[in-house]
DNA sequence: GAGTGGTCTAGACCACGCG
DNA sequence: GCGTGGTCTAGACCACTCA
């Protein structure tokens, strides 16, 4: 195993670093930069230090700096912007506004619809569920904090959603800082809680709709609806929401490209 | 603009290579080896020349090489394996045989449940229509291929599947050679009609069954269904199939990472 | 012009697979 | 033991951004 010099008589993982075993250098500077990421050492839409400046610090050369910053752009943790650095990626930025929602229009795009619309059905404070317990890594009982809210596009509802977020995490969330803010919902989440959610999985389901659904959502009841159950998750494969949309699928669609 | 030395007094785009101009030279080489894939020099399955055979080849270093090579690898054109050299990647493998398919069970995973049964309802040539023939990129009353199918899982009918092939590609094409085939439908489309399919594209609805559709897989009329309209691609983003899936959702849901 | 990321090179050594 | 891909380094130069 290559040696982190930064205490040089010692080897990385005796040195307090948990990477595993035998890990090649860029992967141990990897896991470096994330533990700053996640210990909040550079804000969202900041700009890290630069690929010199961590060479020197981690007694490294540019070029394994460089490997490891690759893959951290590549899992879209941090964004490289030619001549001016290398940012902490954030949900505020226009281009990636609606980064995890899949749901497209059958014609035009998202953009020439506009923003969405929210409005905040509901949102109140409760008591994990075994199900939502064990989605969020909490125990029954638990408190989390439920929101209901229904998506409009051109002033048509499309998505009827329910959120469980960790009730100690997201402490103080209302429902009007919700249908207030104006940016993405998860740049709320950065900027009020400092949660990020870096990646996400959506078990999807087609179901028919119940009467108070297709109600919210102003079709008729038994309507098919697409189901997207949705675990997104911060730093550290933690589970920080549970969501789980009803989409209307007559006017969009739901696109996945497959690689 | 990096000049590749093939030619060594003319820049690569006057050498008939019709890569972008300024592009960096890994880009050029990329586009070259990648012409050499979709040209068949190298099959399937077959290890391309070693790392420094092609650095030699085209007169780079072994790191441009290298770079070239790893953007194919990461687009799933090529598999790199250690000690053994650079393979181009196949649909046959076991680890990938369910490469586009996202459908998994809500308990256990589809290994678990063994091969897919495939039952051939219809395999027939016919005329494009406008749809078929936009998505194919042919014109309309182009020849094509068109498969009605029913994957079963443990015996319960799950998928109903329709598919168009363009004819002139996918001539011969059997109700018994789709059958027989021991492995996955694009190991087939590769190895008897030399089609690689390498990307694909995916819409998806909530539906609900028509009496002829519930009757093919065992549900009441009117049910949920998941329709999945897939584009899947071949090299050089020409369009080879175009597929309409019905997938049964009470058992099964349709999986999607978001990163 | 200074500073950043992006490309390219050349050479050394490591890890793996296989005969 | 040889050949493969994988890692690491050091240094040169390019392209972009901004003051």
């Amino acid at each position: 195993m290559q040696h982190l010099p930064v205490t040089p008589e010692e080897p990385a993982s005796a040195a307090g670093v948990d990477t595993p075993a035998f890990s090649p250098l860029y992967q141990q500077i990897k896991a470096l930069i994330l533990r700053s990421l996640q210990a909040g050492e550079w804000k969202p839409g900041e700009a890290i230090p630069s690929e010199t400046e961590l060479a020197g610090r981690f007694r490294v050369s540019q070029g394994t700096v460089r490997k490891a910053i690759d893959e951290l752009a590549a899992e879209n943790l941090l964004v490289r912007r030619q001549g001016k650095g290398t940012f902490v990626a954030t949900h505020s930025e226009r281009q990636v506004e609606y980064r995890f929602l899949r749901l497209k229009p059958d014609e035009g795009d998202l953009d020439s619809e506009g923003p969405a619309q929210r409005s905040i059905l509901d949102c109140r404070r409760a008591r994990a569920t075994g199900d939502v317990a064990r989605g969020l890594g909490l125990r029954p009982g638990d408190p989390v904090i439920q929101v209901r809210r229904v998506l409009s596009f051109k002033g048509v509802p499309t998505i009827l959603e329910d959120l469980w977020l960790p009730g100690v995490a997201f402490k103080g969330l209302t429902a009007d800082a919700l249908a207030s803010y104006p940016g993405p919902t998860y740049a709320l989440f950065e900027e009020e809680f400092g949660v990020r959610m870096v990646r996400a999985e959506e078990r999807i389901r087609a179901v028919a709709a119940d009467p108070s659904q297709a109600e919210l959502l102003g079709i008729a009841p038994g309507s098919p609806l697409l189901s997207v159950e949705r675990t997104a998750y911060t730093y550290g494969d933690r589970p920080m929401e549970l969501r789980r949309g009803l989409y209307r699928t007559d006017t969009h669609h739901y696109f996945n490209e497959l690689q």
